[in-house]
Parts: C-alpha cells; sequence; structure tokens
DNA sequence: TGTTAGCACTCACAAGGGTTGAGTGCTAAC
DNA sequence: GTTAGCACTCAACCCTTGTGAGTGCTAACA
C-alpha cells in the first residue's frame, strides 16, 4: 500500500490536530476542518488504510483515530517543518546564555528554566563532558586538620570541588607547593602517565605521599568523571499538566524515573560524545520502562574543546516536535556563538 | 464545655484511625474497635461536643468524622506520644550521617533520601549558616584569561566557589600572594572592617585593585549569603502516593510550591537562627497557599561554630506526627554527637 | 477505479433512578 | 448521664437508557 499525497495530509491533519487537543479525530472533523475536495467517507477508507499501516491507532471502536509511535515517527521523520522562533523567544534565550556563560551551574539551571517555561515540558541538562577532558589547573586548600579540598578547573571552565581526607594535613605553604608542582606534573607528563607523575610527587614531597597520592587520584578521578555526571531538571511539575497524565499512577512513573540518577545518565549522559542532529525518542521506542509514555527531544550542545553534553526536553508523545526541535537547535547554536566568541577573546587576550 | 477523659480518647481514636486509613470514622467504628465502656450512641453525643469544639468536622451529613487542623493541633502539643525508633532505623541515621560528615552537600542529600524513604513524606533539607559566618580560608584558583575563582571555606567546613570576572587575571604566584594576604587580612581585622582589610591589599597590591576589590566583596557576600541559600529536596513524588492528593489540581499545587525557592527559603532558612524545639505547622496554619493541605515538621540542627540548618518533612495533614518527630529528633541528635566528636579530634589534632 | 451517499452498527459517556449502607440527630426511657 | 430505637441523610454503586460521534460496508455513480 502506498501513501499518496492525501493520505499524508490526512495523517499530518490528525498529528497536528491530536497535538492540540488530545482528543481524537475522526474522520468529518478532518473533511470539515481541512480542505482536502473529498467527502468524509473518502477519508474514512484513507484512514482505514492509514491504521493498517499502523500510523494511526482507535482507541474504541466509536472513536476516532489518534496517531501511533509509528505515525509520529513518519511524521518527525518526513514530514515535519522546524518552526521559525519569534524573535522575542530567539532574544531571550540569547540572553539567557550570554548572561550566565561564565558559571556553567546557573547556565544550565537557566537554561533548563526557560526552556521548561517555553515549551510547557520537563527539561534535564547534563553538564558538559569531554572525552579526553582536560586539566587546567588544580589547587589545594585546606578545610581543617583532616582534610583539604582539590579544586580542579577543567580546560571546559567548570570548577569542581573534591574533599580528600588524609592523617596529616600540612602547612598552607606546603600545600602550595603541591598544588604547583602537581600542576607543573601534569603539563609536563600526560595523565595517561599517572606513574611518572606519581614518581616526581613523591620525589619532591617524601613527607606528604598520602596527601599527593590521593591528590593524583582524584584528579584521574575527575577526568573520568563518570561517577557523577552533574545534571540540572525543571519544570518537572510541568508532567501533571498533561491530561494524558493525570492519572497519577501514570505520573507518578515519569516522577520516579526522573528522580532515579541512574534512569537519566543513561539517558542523556553521552559521556562527552556528541551527534549534531537532535534526537528524538517516541514513547515505546524508548528503552525505560517508565517512560514509555513520553518522547524525549535531545541535543548536545558543544561547550568549546571538545567538550559536550546535552539538553533534553521531556513531554508526552503528544508533543509539539517542531517548536521543540527549533528551541533546542536556537540554543546549542547559541551556545556555539557565545563560546566561539568568548575563546576567540581568550586568545587575544593570552 | 469541658474534654473530659474520653472526650480526649475519642479525638484521639479518630485521629490515630484517620492518620492510618484516609476513612473518616464513626461512631459505631469506635464503638467496636476501640474499648471505651460506652455505646456508638455515648460516641456520638461526645463527638457531636468535639464537632462544637471545631477539634472535628463531618465531610458530609452521612459520613463519619476527621480530624480538624485544630483537633490535630490539640493531639500534637498535648496527646502525641514520642515514638521509640527501631535499633535498625537509628544505626541506619547513624550511619548515614557519620559516612559523610565529611562532605556536606553529600550529608544534606543523603539525609534527606533516607529520611524521605523511612517516613514516605517529602524532606527539605536546607545547609547550615551562621548568623556570625566565620570565613575560615579563601583562595584564588585562575579559570582563564577574564575569570578566576573564589574558593571559600568556611568556619562550617562548606566549600564555596565564586567565579569572579577580571579585564586583567595576574599571574599564578601574584593570585596566591593574594590569597595568602587576604587570608591574614581577614584574621587580622574582623570582616566588618571592610575598609581596613580593602586598604591593605590596595597598598600591597596596587596593580591588582579590581581583583582584590572584587574578592573582597565576593567574601563580603558569601558571608551574608543570603542571596543563595542550597537546599535539598527528596522524595518529592512521594506525595501522589496519598489520596488527598490523587487530584492532581491540589498535587500541582504543592509541586509548584516545592519548585519555587522562595516559598521553600521562606519556610525553611531561618538564617542561622534556631530553635531546639521540633516545630510543627498543621493544614491552614500554613502562610503559604500552596501548601495549606499540608503539614509542616520542621528541625533546626546545629552543624558547630553557631551554626543552623533546618530538616523539613512535608506532608498531608493527616501526618504521622509522632514518627516524624522522633525520626528529626534522631537526626539532629546524631549530627550533634557526630560535629562534637570530629570537633574534639581537631582541638587534640591542631 | 476512485469517490460518494446512505445506513446499520458500535460504544464511550452522561443522565436518571433505585438500592444499599454507613452514619447521624433526636427522643423517650432507664 | 447513658442507652435503644428510629427516622433521616447522602455518597457510592449499579443498572438502564438515550445520545452522539464515529465507524465499516455496500451499492451506485463518474
Amino acid at each position: 500500500m502506498d501513501l499518496n499525497d492525501r493520505k499524508f495530509k490526512i495523517l499530518e491533519a490528525i498529528i497536528t490536530d491530536y497535538i492540540k487537543t488530545a482528543e481524537p479525530i475522526g474522520s468529518r472533523t478532518i473533511a470539515k476542518k481541512y480542505d482536502l475536495g473529498v467527502s468524509s467517507a473518502t477519508i474514512r477508507n484513507d484512514m482505514s488504510d492509514l491504521e493498517e499501516l499502523g500510523l494511526i491507532v482507535q482507541p474504541h471502536t466509536s472513536a476516532g483515530r489518534i496517531p501511533s509511535d509509528r505515525g509520529y515517527r513518519l511524521y518527525v521523520d518526513k514530514m515535519m517543518q522546524s518552526q521559525e522562533l519569534s524573535p522575542e523567544v530567539s532574544e531571550l534565550l540569547h540572553n539567557v546564555i550570554e548572561n550566565n556563560i561564565g558559571q556553567i551551574d546557573y547556565l544550565m539551571q537557566q537554561t533548563a528554566k526557560a526552556l521548561a517555561a517555553l515549551t510547557n515540558y520537563t527539561i534535564v541538562v547534563t553538564e558538559p563532558k569531554s572525552p579526553k577532558l582536560n586539566i587546567k589547573h588544580v589547587q589545594l586548600v585546606p578545610i581543617d586538620d583532616s582534610s583539604v579540598v582539590a579544586v580542579i578547573v577543567t580546560e571546559n571552565k567548570a570548577v569542581k570541588n573534591y574533599v580528600i581526607r588524609v592523617t596529616d594535613v600540612p602547612g598552607l605553604e606546603t600545600l602550595n607547593s603541591i598544588s604547583n608542582a602537581m600542576n607543573a606534573a601534569i603539563k609536563r607528563y600526560s595523565l595517561q602517565d599517572m606513574e611518572s607523575i606519581a614518581a616526581v610527587m613523591l620525589q619532591t614531597f617524601p613527607e606528604s605521599r598520602e596527601l599527593t597520592t590521593k591528590f593524583l587520584k582524584t584528579i584521574i578521578s575527575a577526568v573520568r568523571q563518570n561517577d557523577n555526571v552533574q545534571y540540572y531538571t525543571s519544570g518537572v511539575n510541568n508532567i501533571l499538566g498533561f491530561p494524558e497524565f493525570s492519572d497519577v499512577g501514570k505520573a507518578q512513573n515519569i516522577f520516579r524515573a526522573l528522580e532515579e540518577k541512574d534512569i537519566l545518565i543513561t539517558l542523556f549522559d553521552r559521556n562527552g560524545e556528541h551527534n549534531n542532529d537532535v534526537h528524538i525518542v517516541i514513547g515505546g521506542e524508548n528503552n525505560t520502562k517508565e517512560l514509555q509514555d513520553c518522547s524525549i527531544v535531545r541535543a548536545d550542545y558543544n561547550f568549546g574543546n571538545d567538550s559536550y553534553g546535552s539538553i533534553g526536553v521531556i513531554g508526552p508523545t503528544r508533543m509539539n516536535y517542531g517548536q521543540t526541535v527549533s528551541l533546542l537547535n536556537a540554543i546549542i547554536k547559541n551556545l556555539d556563538s557565545v563560546i566561539k566568541n568568548l575563546s576567540k577573546d581568550d586568545n587575544n587576550g593570552g
């Protein structure tokens, strides 16, 4: 069975209508609302064909049709048109990014918040990571008699703290010397060459074996950093606004998934890898059971220097895919240009 | 009208039953279940009196009675008995605290998580603050050509990062010197005496006027720190498990309140002040509209050195107050003893 | 061969009516 | 002060019925 132009139009009508209203659409409605030049009976025949192809389904015998996951898939792949953003929205996004570019955690939070407000869906943003994350600077700072904090600044300008507990904390001068030596050693040797670094440190600070060892381990694990991906969510309660989740059980499923770090990580942490396209997962295509009534639209953003993070939008399968994709594209483009400007400044300055 | 012993018992029966079942309780049920030695008719008369006093209400004519906010208040103030915790629960709480005491953010997160699991309510934990927060150590760490991060370690062992943007970032040695000088200046002068510190810094580092000024401002605002109270929530989706919130609209209200930082801050941020008692706010007693179907139980915890934070439990007014209060008491006591042990070690060590 | 009008059929949903049962308030008697 | 008895109320449930949106099928038409 082939899909002629009219059938495409009917499918599109069903999908766009259903996205707006969440109500099944019948043949008569389409005949009246969309000027296809044929009667409802003809549309009925076409709809029957579309159903046979698995693109639309009937919730029950005497109801209209709603799109199936496969229907949405076809729509998203072949028919969807990207939407032009209004100048206000474009400016808003640009401002959010530019104003917070200096502090990555605020940037993530504010971007998530803005996007949640614009889409009415739920937003998840993960921190940028690089597959070969480089350390820019490390520094030990004393906390008390048995702990210091290792401050690690990465190439992508993220600042992280890791508390290190040791039996004996040396004085401030020694801490500074160790920090300096560690910075130098990291520059001289690659981080892969852990032994060389450890050897140098041990030779220079034989008294502080415990601290230097733990310090180096902390840095290494910060680089691997698979243990602790930061992410932010916003608009979680938007879920409850959709009629498809007015069943508390379904909503609870989704909330559970959003509270489970592991689930979100598998969905959104690309481990520094990236993909230039906006990626869409529809309903049952999703491997996570709790989210099989949802669609997820994800875009990977570049945060300079090979470091990438993701922005994900979670909503009902009846999602406004066009708008969502446009918004995500706008965000990653803005991020890109703001970052490029920044690094240009850096190069000029240094 | 006075409340004789039997009426107290009837009220207690209604409250404890309603906490368990969320169903209105009738006179016959009480007569059968609780051995009061009188008939249901007598209980009916007493219930009528209790209703007149505003302690219980009838959802509709032919239903049993449920407690009113005033009823819960009387129960909580006069009748409630604190519950003994099982050894397993006590140990669990103790372990959570002891294992995470070194890293305050983990501690807050893990405590919230454990309490959410134990109570099935929603937990909010705010970071400890001190009305006269002392700075233990500050350190500047370079990020790039136009920004450095000020790492601030406070007396309560919290580590915070603040990004400072400056037109010109001096070299690492100068950054270290500035950091050292700032540490010394803070120790010498009190932080109140901002002018003296600024003067010293300017004199010693005339080239880095912008940086030292912003650095000092950052430290001051970190001390004031009213701008950005950290808090953690856990068990937010537990809300949906309660029949009183199966109405999506009500649940949404609560979620909105929990996503609004400002609301949580006014509820839980005591601004470093504290109160030794566990504090209970029941239903309509709450000033926050969105939470008037909820009760909030809050305990302030001491984190050493005059710094205090809060742990709050949010649940339906039909909350198990006894258990909740016991759990909160256990947590703040555990925190107290673990902290005291730590500072003992500190004094021995240094 | 594609399109259409007509018609019988299906089925969720809403409205109406009857029944049930838990619970009450009142009264008169103990 | 307590109790038994009784009339009354009302949510909840079930059953029935009607309605309307929507379908599939068929026969006729271009």
